[in-house]
RNA sequence: GCUGGAAUCGUCUAGCGGCAAUGACAAGAGACUGUAAAUCUCUCGCCUUCGGGCUUCGUAGGUUCGAGUCCUACUUCCAGCA
């Protein structure tokens, strides 16, 4: 396979839905899918080391280009993410279309997928995102020093606020971004809109992330080669839980020469398997689609069989570190083994059960007030999660060529969830 | 033995006349989905029809409308001197 190579094949599909198993290949490796890639935002994923991800059998890892914004010059000069993180296979990074959201109107928000919530957005003058045509100004909060002088009513910072900076990223900041960072694969620069957010104002955010989505692809054109290998491009489907926006955005960008396709949004869970059969139906069937930041494994299990084919999340890694690990027969909450003899699960393949580690032991290195011990609990914690969601795609694959998804799905959904 | 000081919810701690009583830790429950997350929320004397009721700050008295707070005695602990 050439180095300049980017491809998509799909090797068996679900009967009668849009789910099917495939390889993705890129110029650091091939990718086989239904894939969980893991999430190493600054181009480390929080407590595991390369091996450890090698070792529990990840195959891609997700960086984010708002968070190495600063740094994308130094990654290019290293010869790309791959080399400059130590990861040194397939890599995708996200446009900071999230931070749009997580920043801006979710700030200080959990994004929950459920209707009872009752989601708000943050009032504008407390977020740290402003969203304009050009593109998102965003204000970085960390080690405020410069002080933002009058006369800057149009910055999303109230006068005489002390702040470190003011970063702009449009569609073509965010590609030369990503461009020197240098994953294999790209997302174009999308706004994520939140439940709170109305049809109307989704129709309009959504009509500038598809202008967005043609001005990635042209900035995207001129530095794609740049480090010496072809990085690919995903557009964004985003389009809140409206039929018509979604298939309309679809449509659209699916006309147009993206490399895969990112399905985004901020979902009820409820809505998922819709907005993915919406999106999914009206894309271009021979073109990988990402779905964006879910991984509980009923999300995953939808996504696959409405034909996502890979997959990121930080739940695992997070919930790793707050206590929650994950198990076949539904999640444990640590702080309930004090002193358990008990394995997390004794058939799990990751290192941390092979190890024979307790849960009593693990409860016992979280609650440490050693920063050693902690660390040791986060490594060992996240190494489980992480094992456990790669493993179910894993099986989601090894079912859908053996023609058992839905055998596996069904039995899978039964044990976990207990229904 | 004498002289000071101290005793508060599992632990440490605030409290100098209006207090069911501060804060931290521990404990318990929940949350977390393209990472502002080693984070966040709630509970943490007993009962409650959620209006409130009851019993609490070493023990026993006292002063006061009112005491964890002031006074007396006792008990225990700490420090200094013998």
């Amino acid at each position: 396979m050439s180095k300049n190579s980017f491809g998509f094949k799909i090797e068996k599909r679900i009967p009668g839905t849009l789910g099917r198993a495939g390889v993705i290949k890129t110029p650091h490796g091939e990718i086989k899918t239904p894939a969980f890639m893991v999430v190493g935002t600054t181009g480390a994923v929080r407590y595991l080391t390369p091996g450890d991800l090698r070792e529990i059998g990840a195959q891609a890892m997700l960086s984010n280009g708002y968070h190495l914004r600063n740094k994308s010059k130094s990654i290019a000069k290293d010869g790309g993410l791959a080399k400059w993180s130590g990861w040194d296979g397939p890599t995708l990074t996200d446009s900071g279309g999230f931070q749009v959201m997580s920043l801006g109107s979710g700030l200080g928000k959990v994004v929950s997928m459920e209707r009872e919530k009752g989601v708000t957005n943050t009032p504008h003058k407390e977020r740290l995102a402003r969203v304009t045509e050009l593109g998102v100004i965003f204000k970085d909060p960390f080690g405020g020093e410069d002080i933002i002088k009058s006369g800057t009513s149009h910055l999303p910072v109230a006068e005489n606020q002390k702040v470190k900076k003011i970063d702009f990223i449009g569609p073509e900041q965010s590609m030369r971004i990503q461009c020197r960072i240098g994953a294999d694969i790209h997302m174009a620069f999308d706004e994520l809109t939140s439940l709170a957010d109305s049809y109307e104002y989704n129709k309009k955010s959504l009509r500038r992330t598809e202008r967005w989505a043609k001005r990635s692809l042209k900035e995207h054109l001129k530095h794609r080669d740049d480090l010496g290998y072809r990085q690919s491009l995903y557009g964004v489907l985003q389009g809140g839980r409206w039929e018509d926006l979604r298939r309309k955005t679809a449509k659209k960008l699916g006309a147009m020469d993206f490399d895969g396709y990112g399905l985004g949004g901020a979902f009820l869970k409820e809505d998922l398997g819709d907005i993915l059969r919406w999106c999914n139906e009206e894309l271009p069937e021979n073109k990988p689609r990402h779905l964006l930041g879910l991984s509980r494994p009923d999300d995953i299990l939808i996504g696959a069989e409405m034909g996502a084919d890979t997959f990121d999340c930080v739940a695992p890694t997070r919930e790793a570190r707050h206590g929650k690990l994950y198990t076949r027969d539904g999640d444990i909450n640590l702080r309930k083994f004090a002193d358990s003899e008990e394995l997390i699960d004794k058939h799990c393949d990751c290192p941390t059960c092979k190890q024979k580690i307790t849960c009593g032991r693990l409860r016992e290195l979280w609650k440490s007030t050693s920063l050693e011990d902690k660390e040791l609990y986060y490594n060992l914690a996240s190494l489980h999660n992480v094992r456990f969601i790669i493993r179910l795609t894993e099986e989601i694959r090894e079912a859908i060529l053996n023609g058992k998804f839905e055998e596996y799905k069904n039995e899978f959904l039964k044990r976990y969830y207990h229904k």
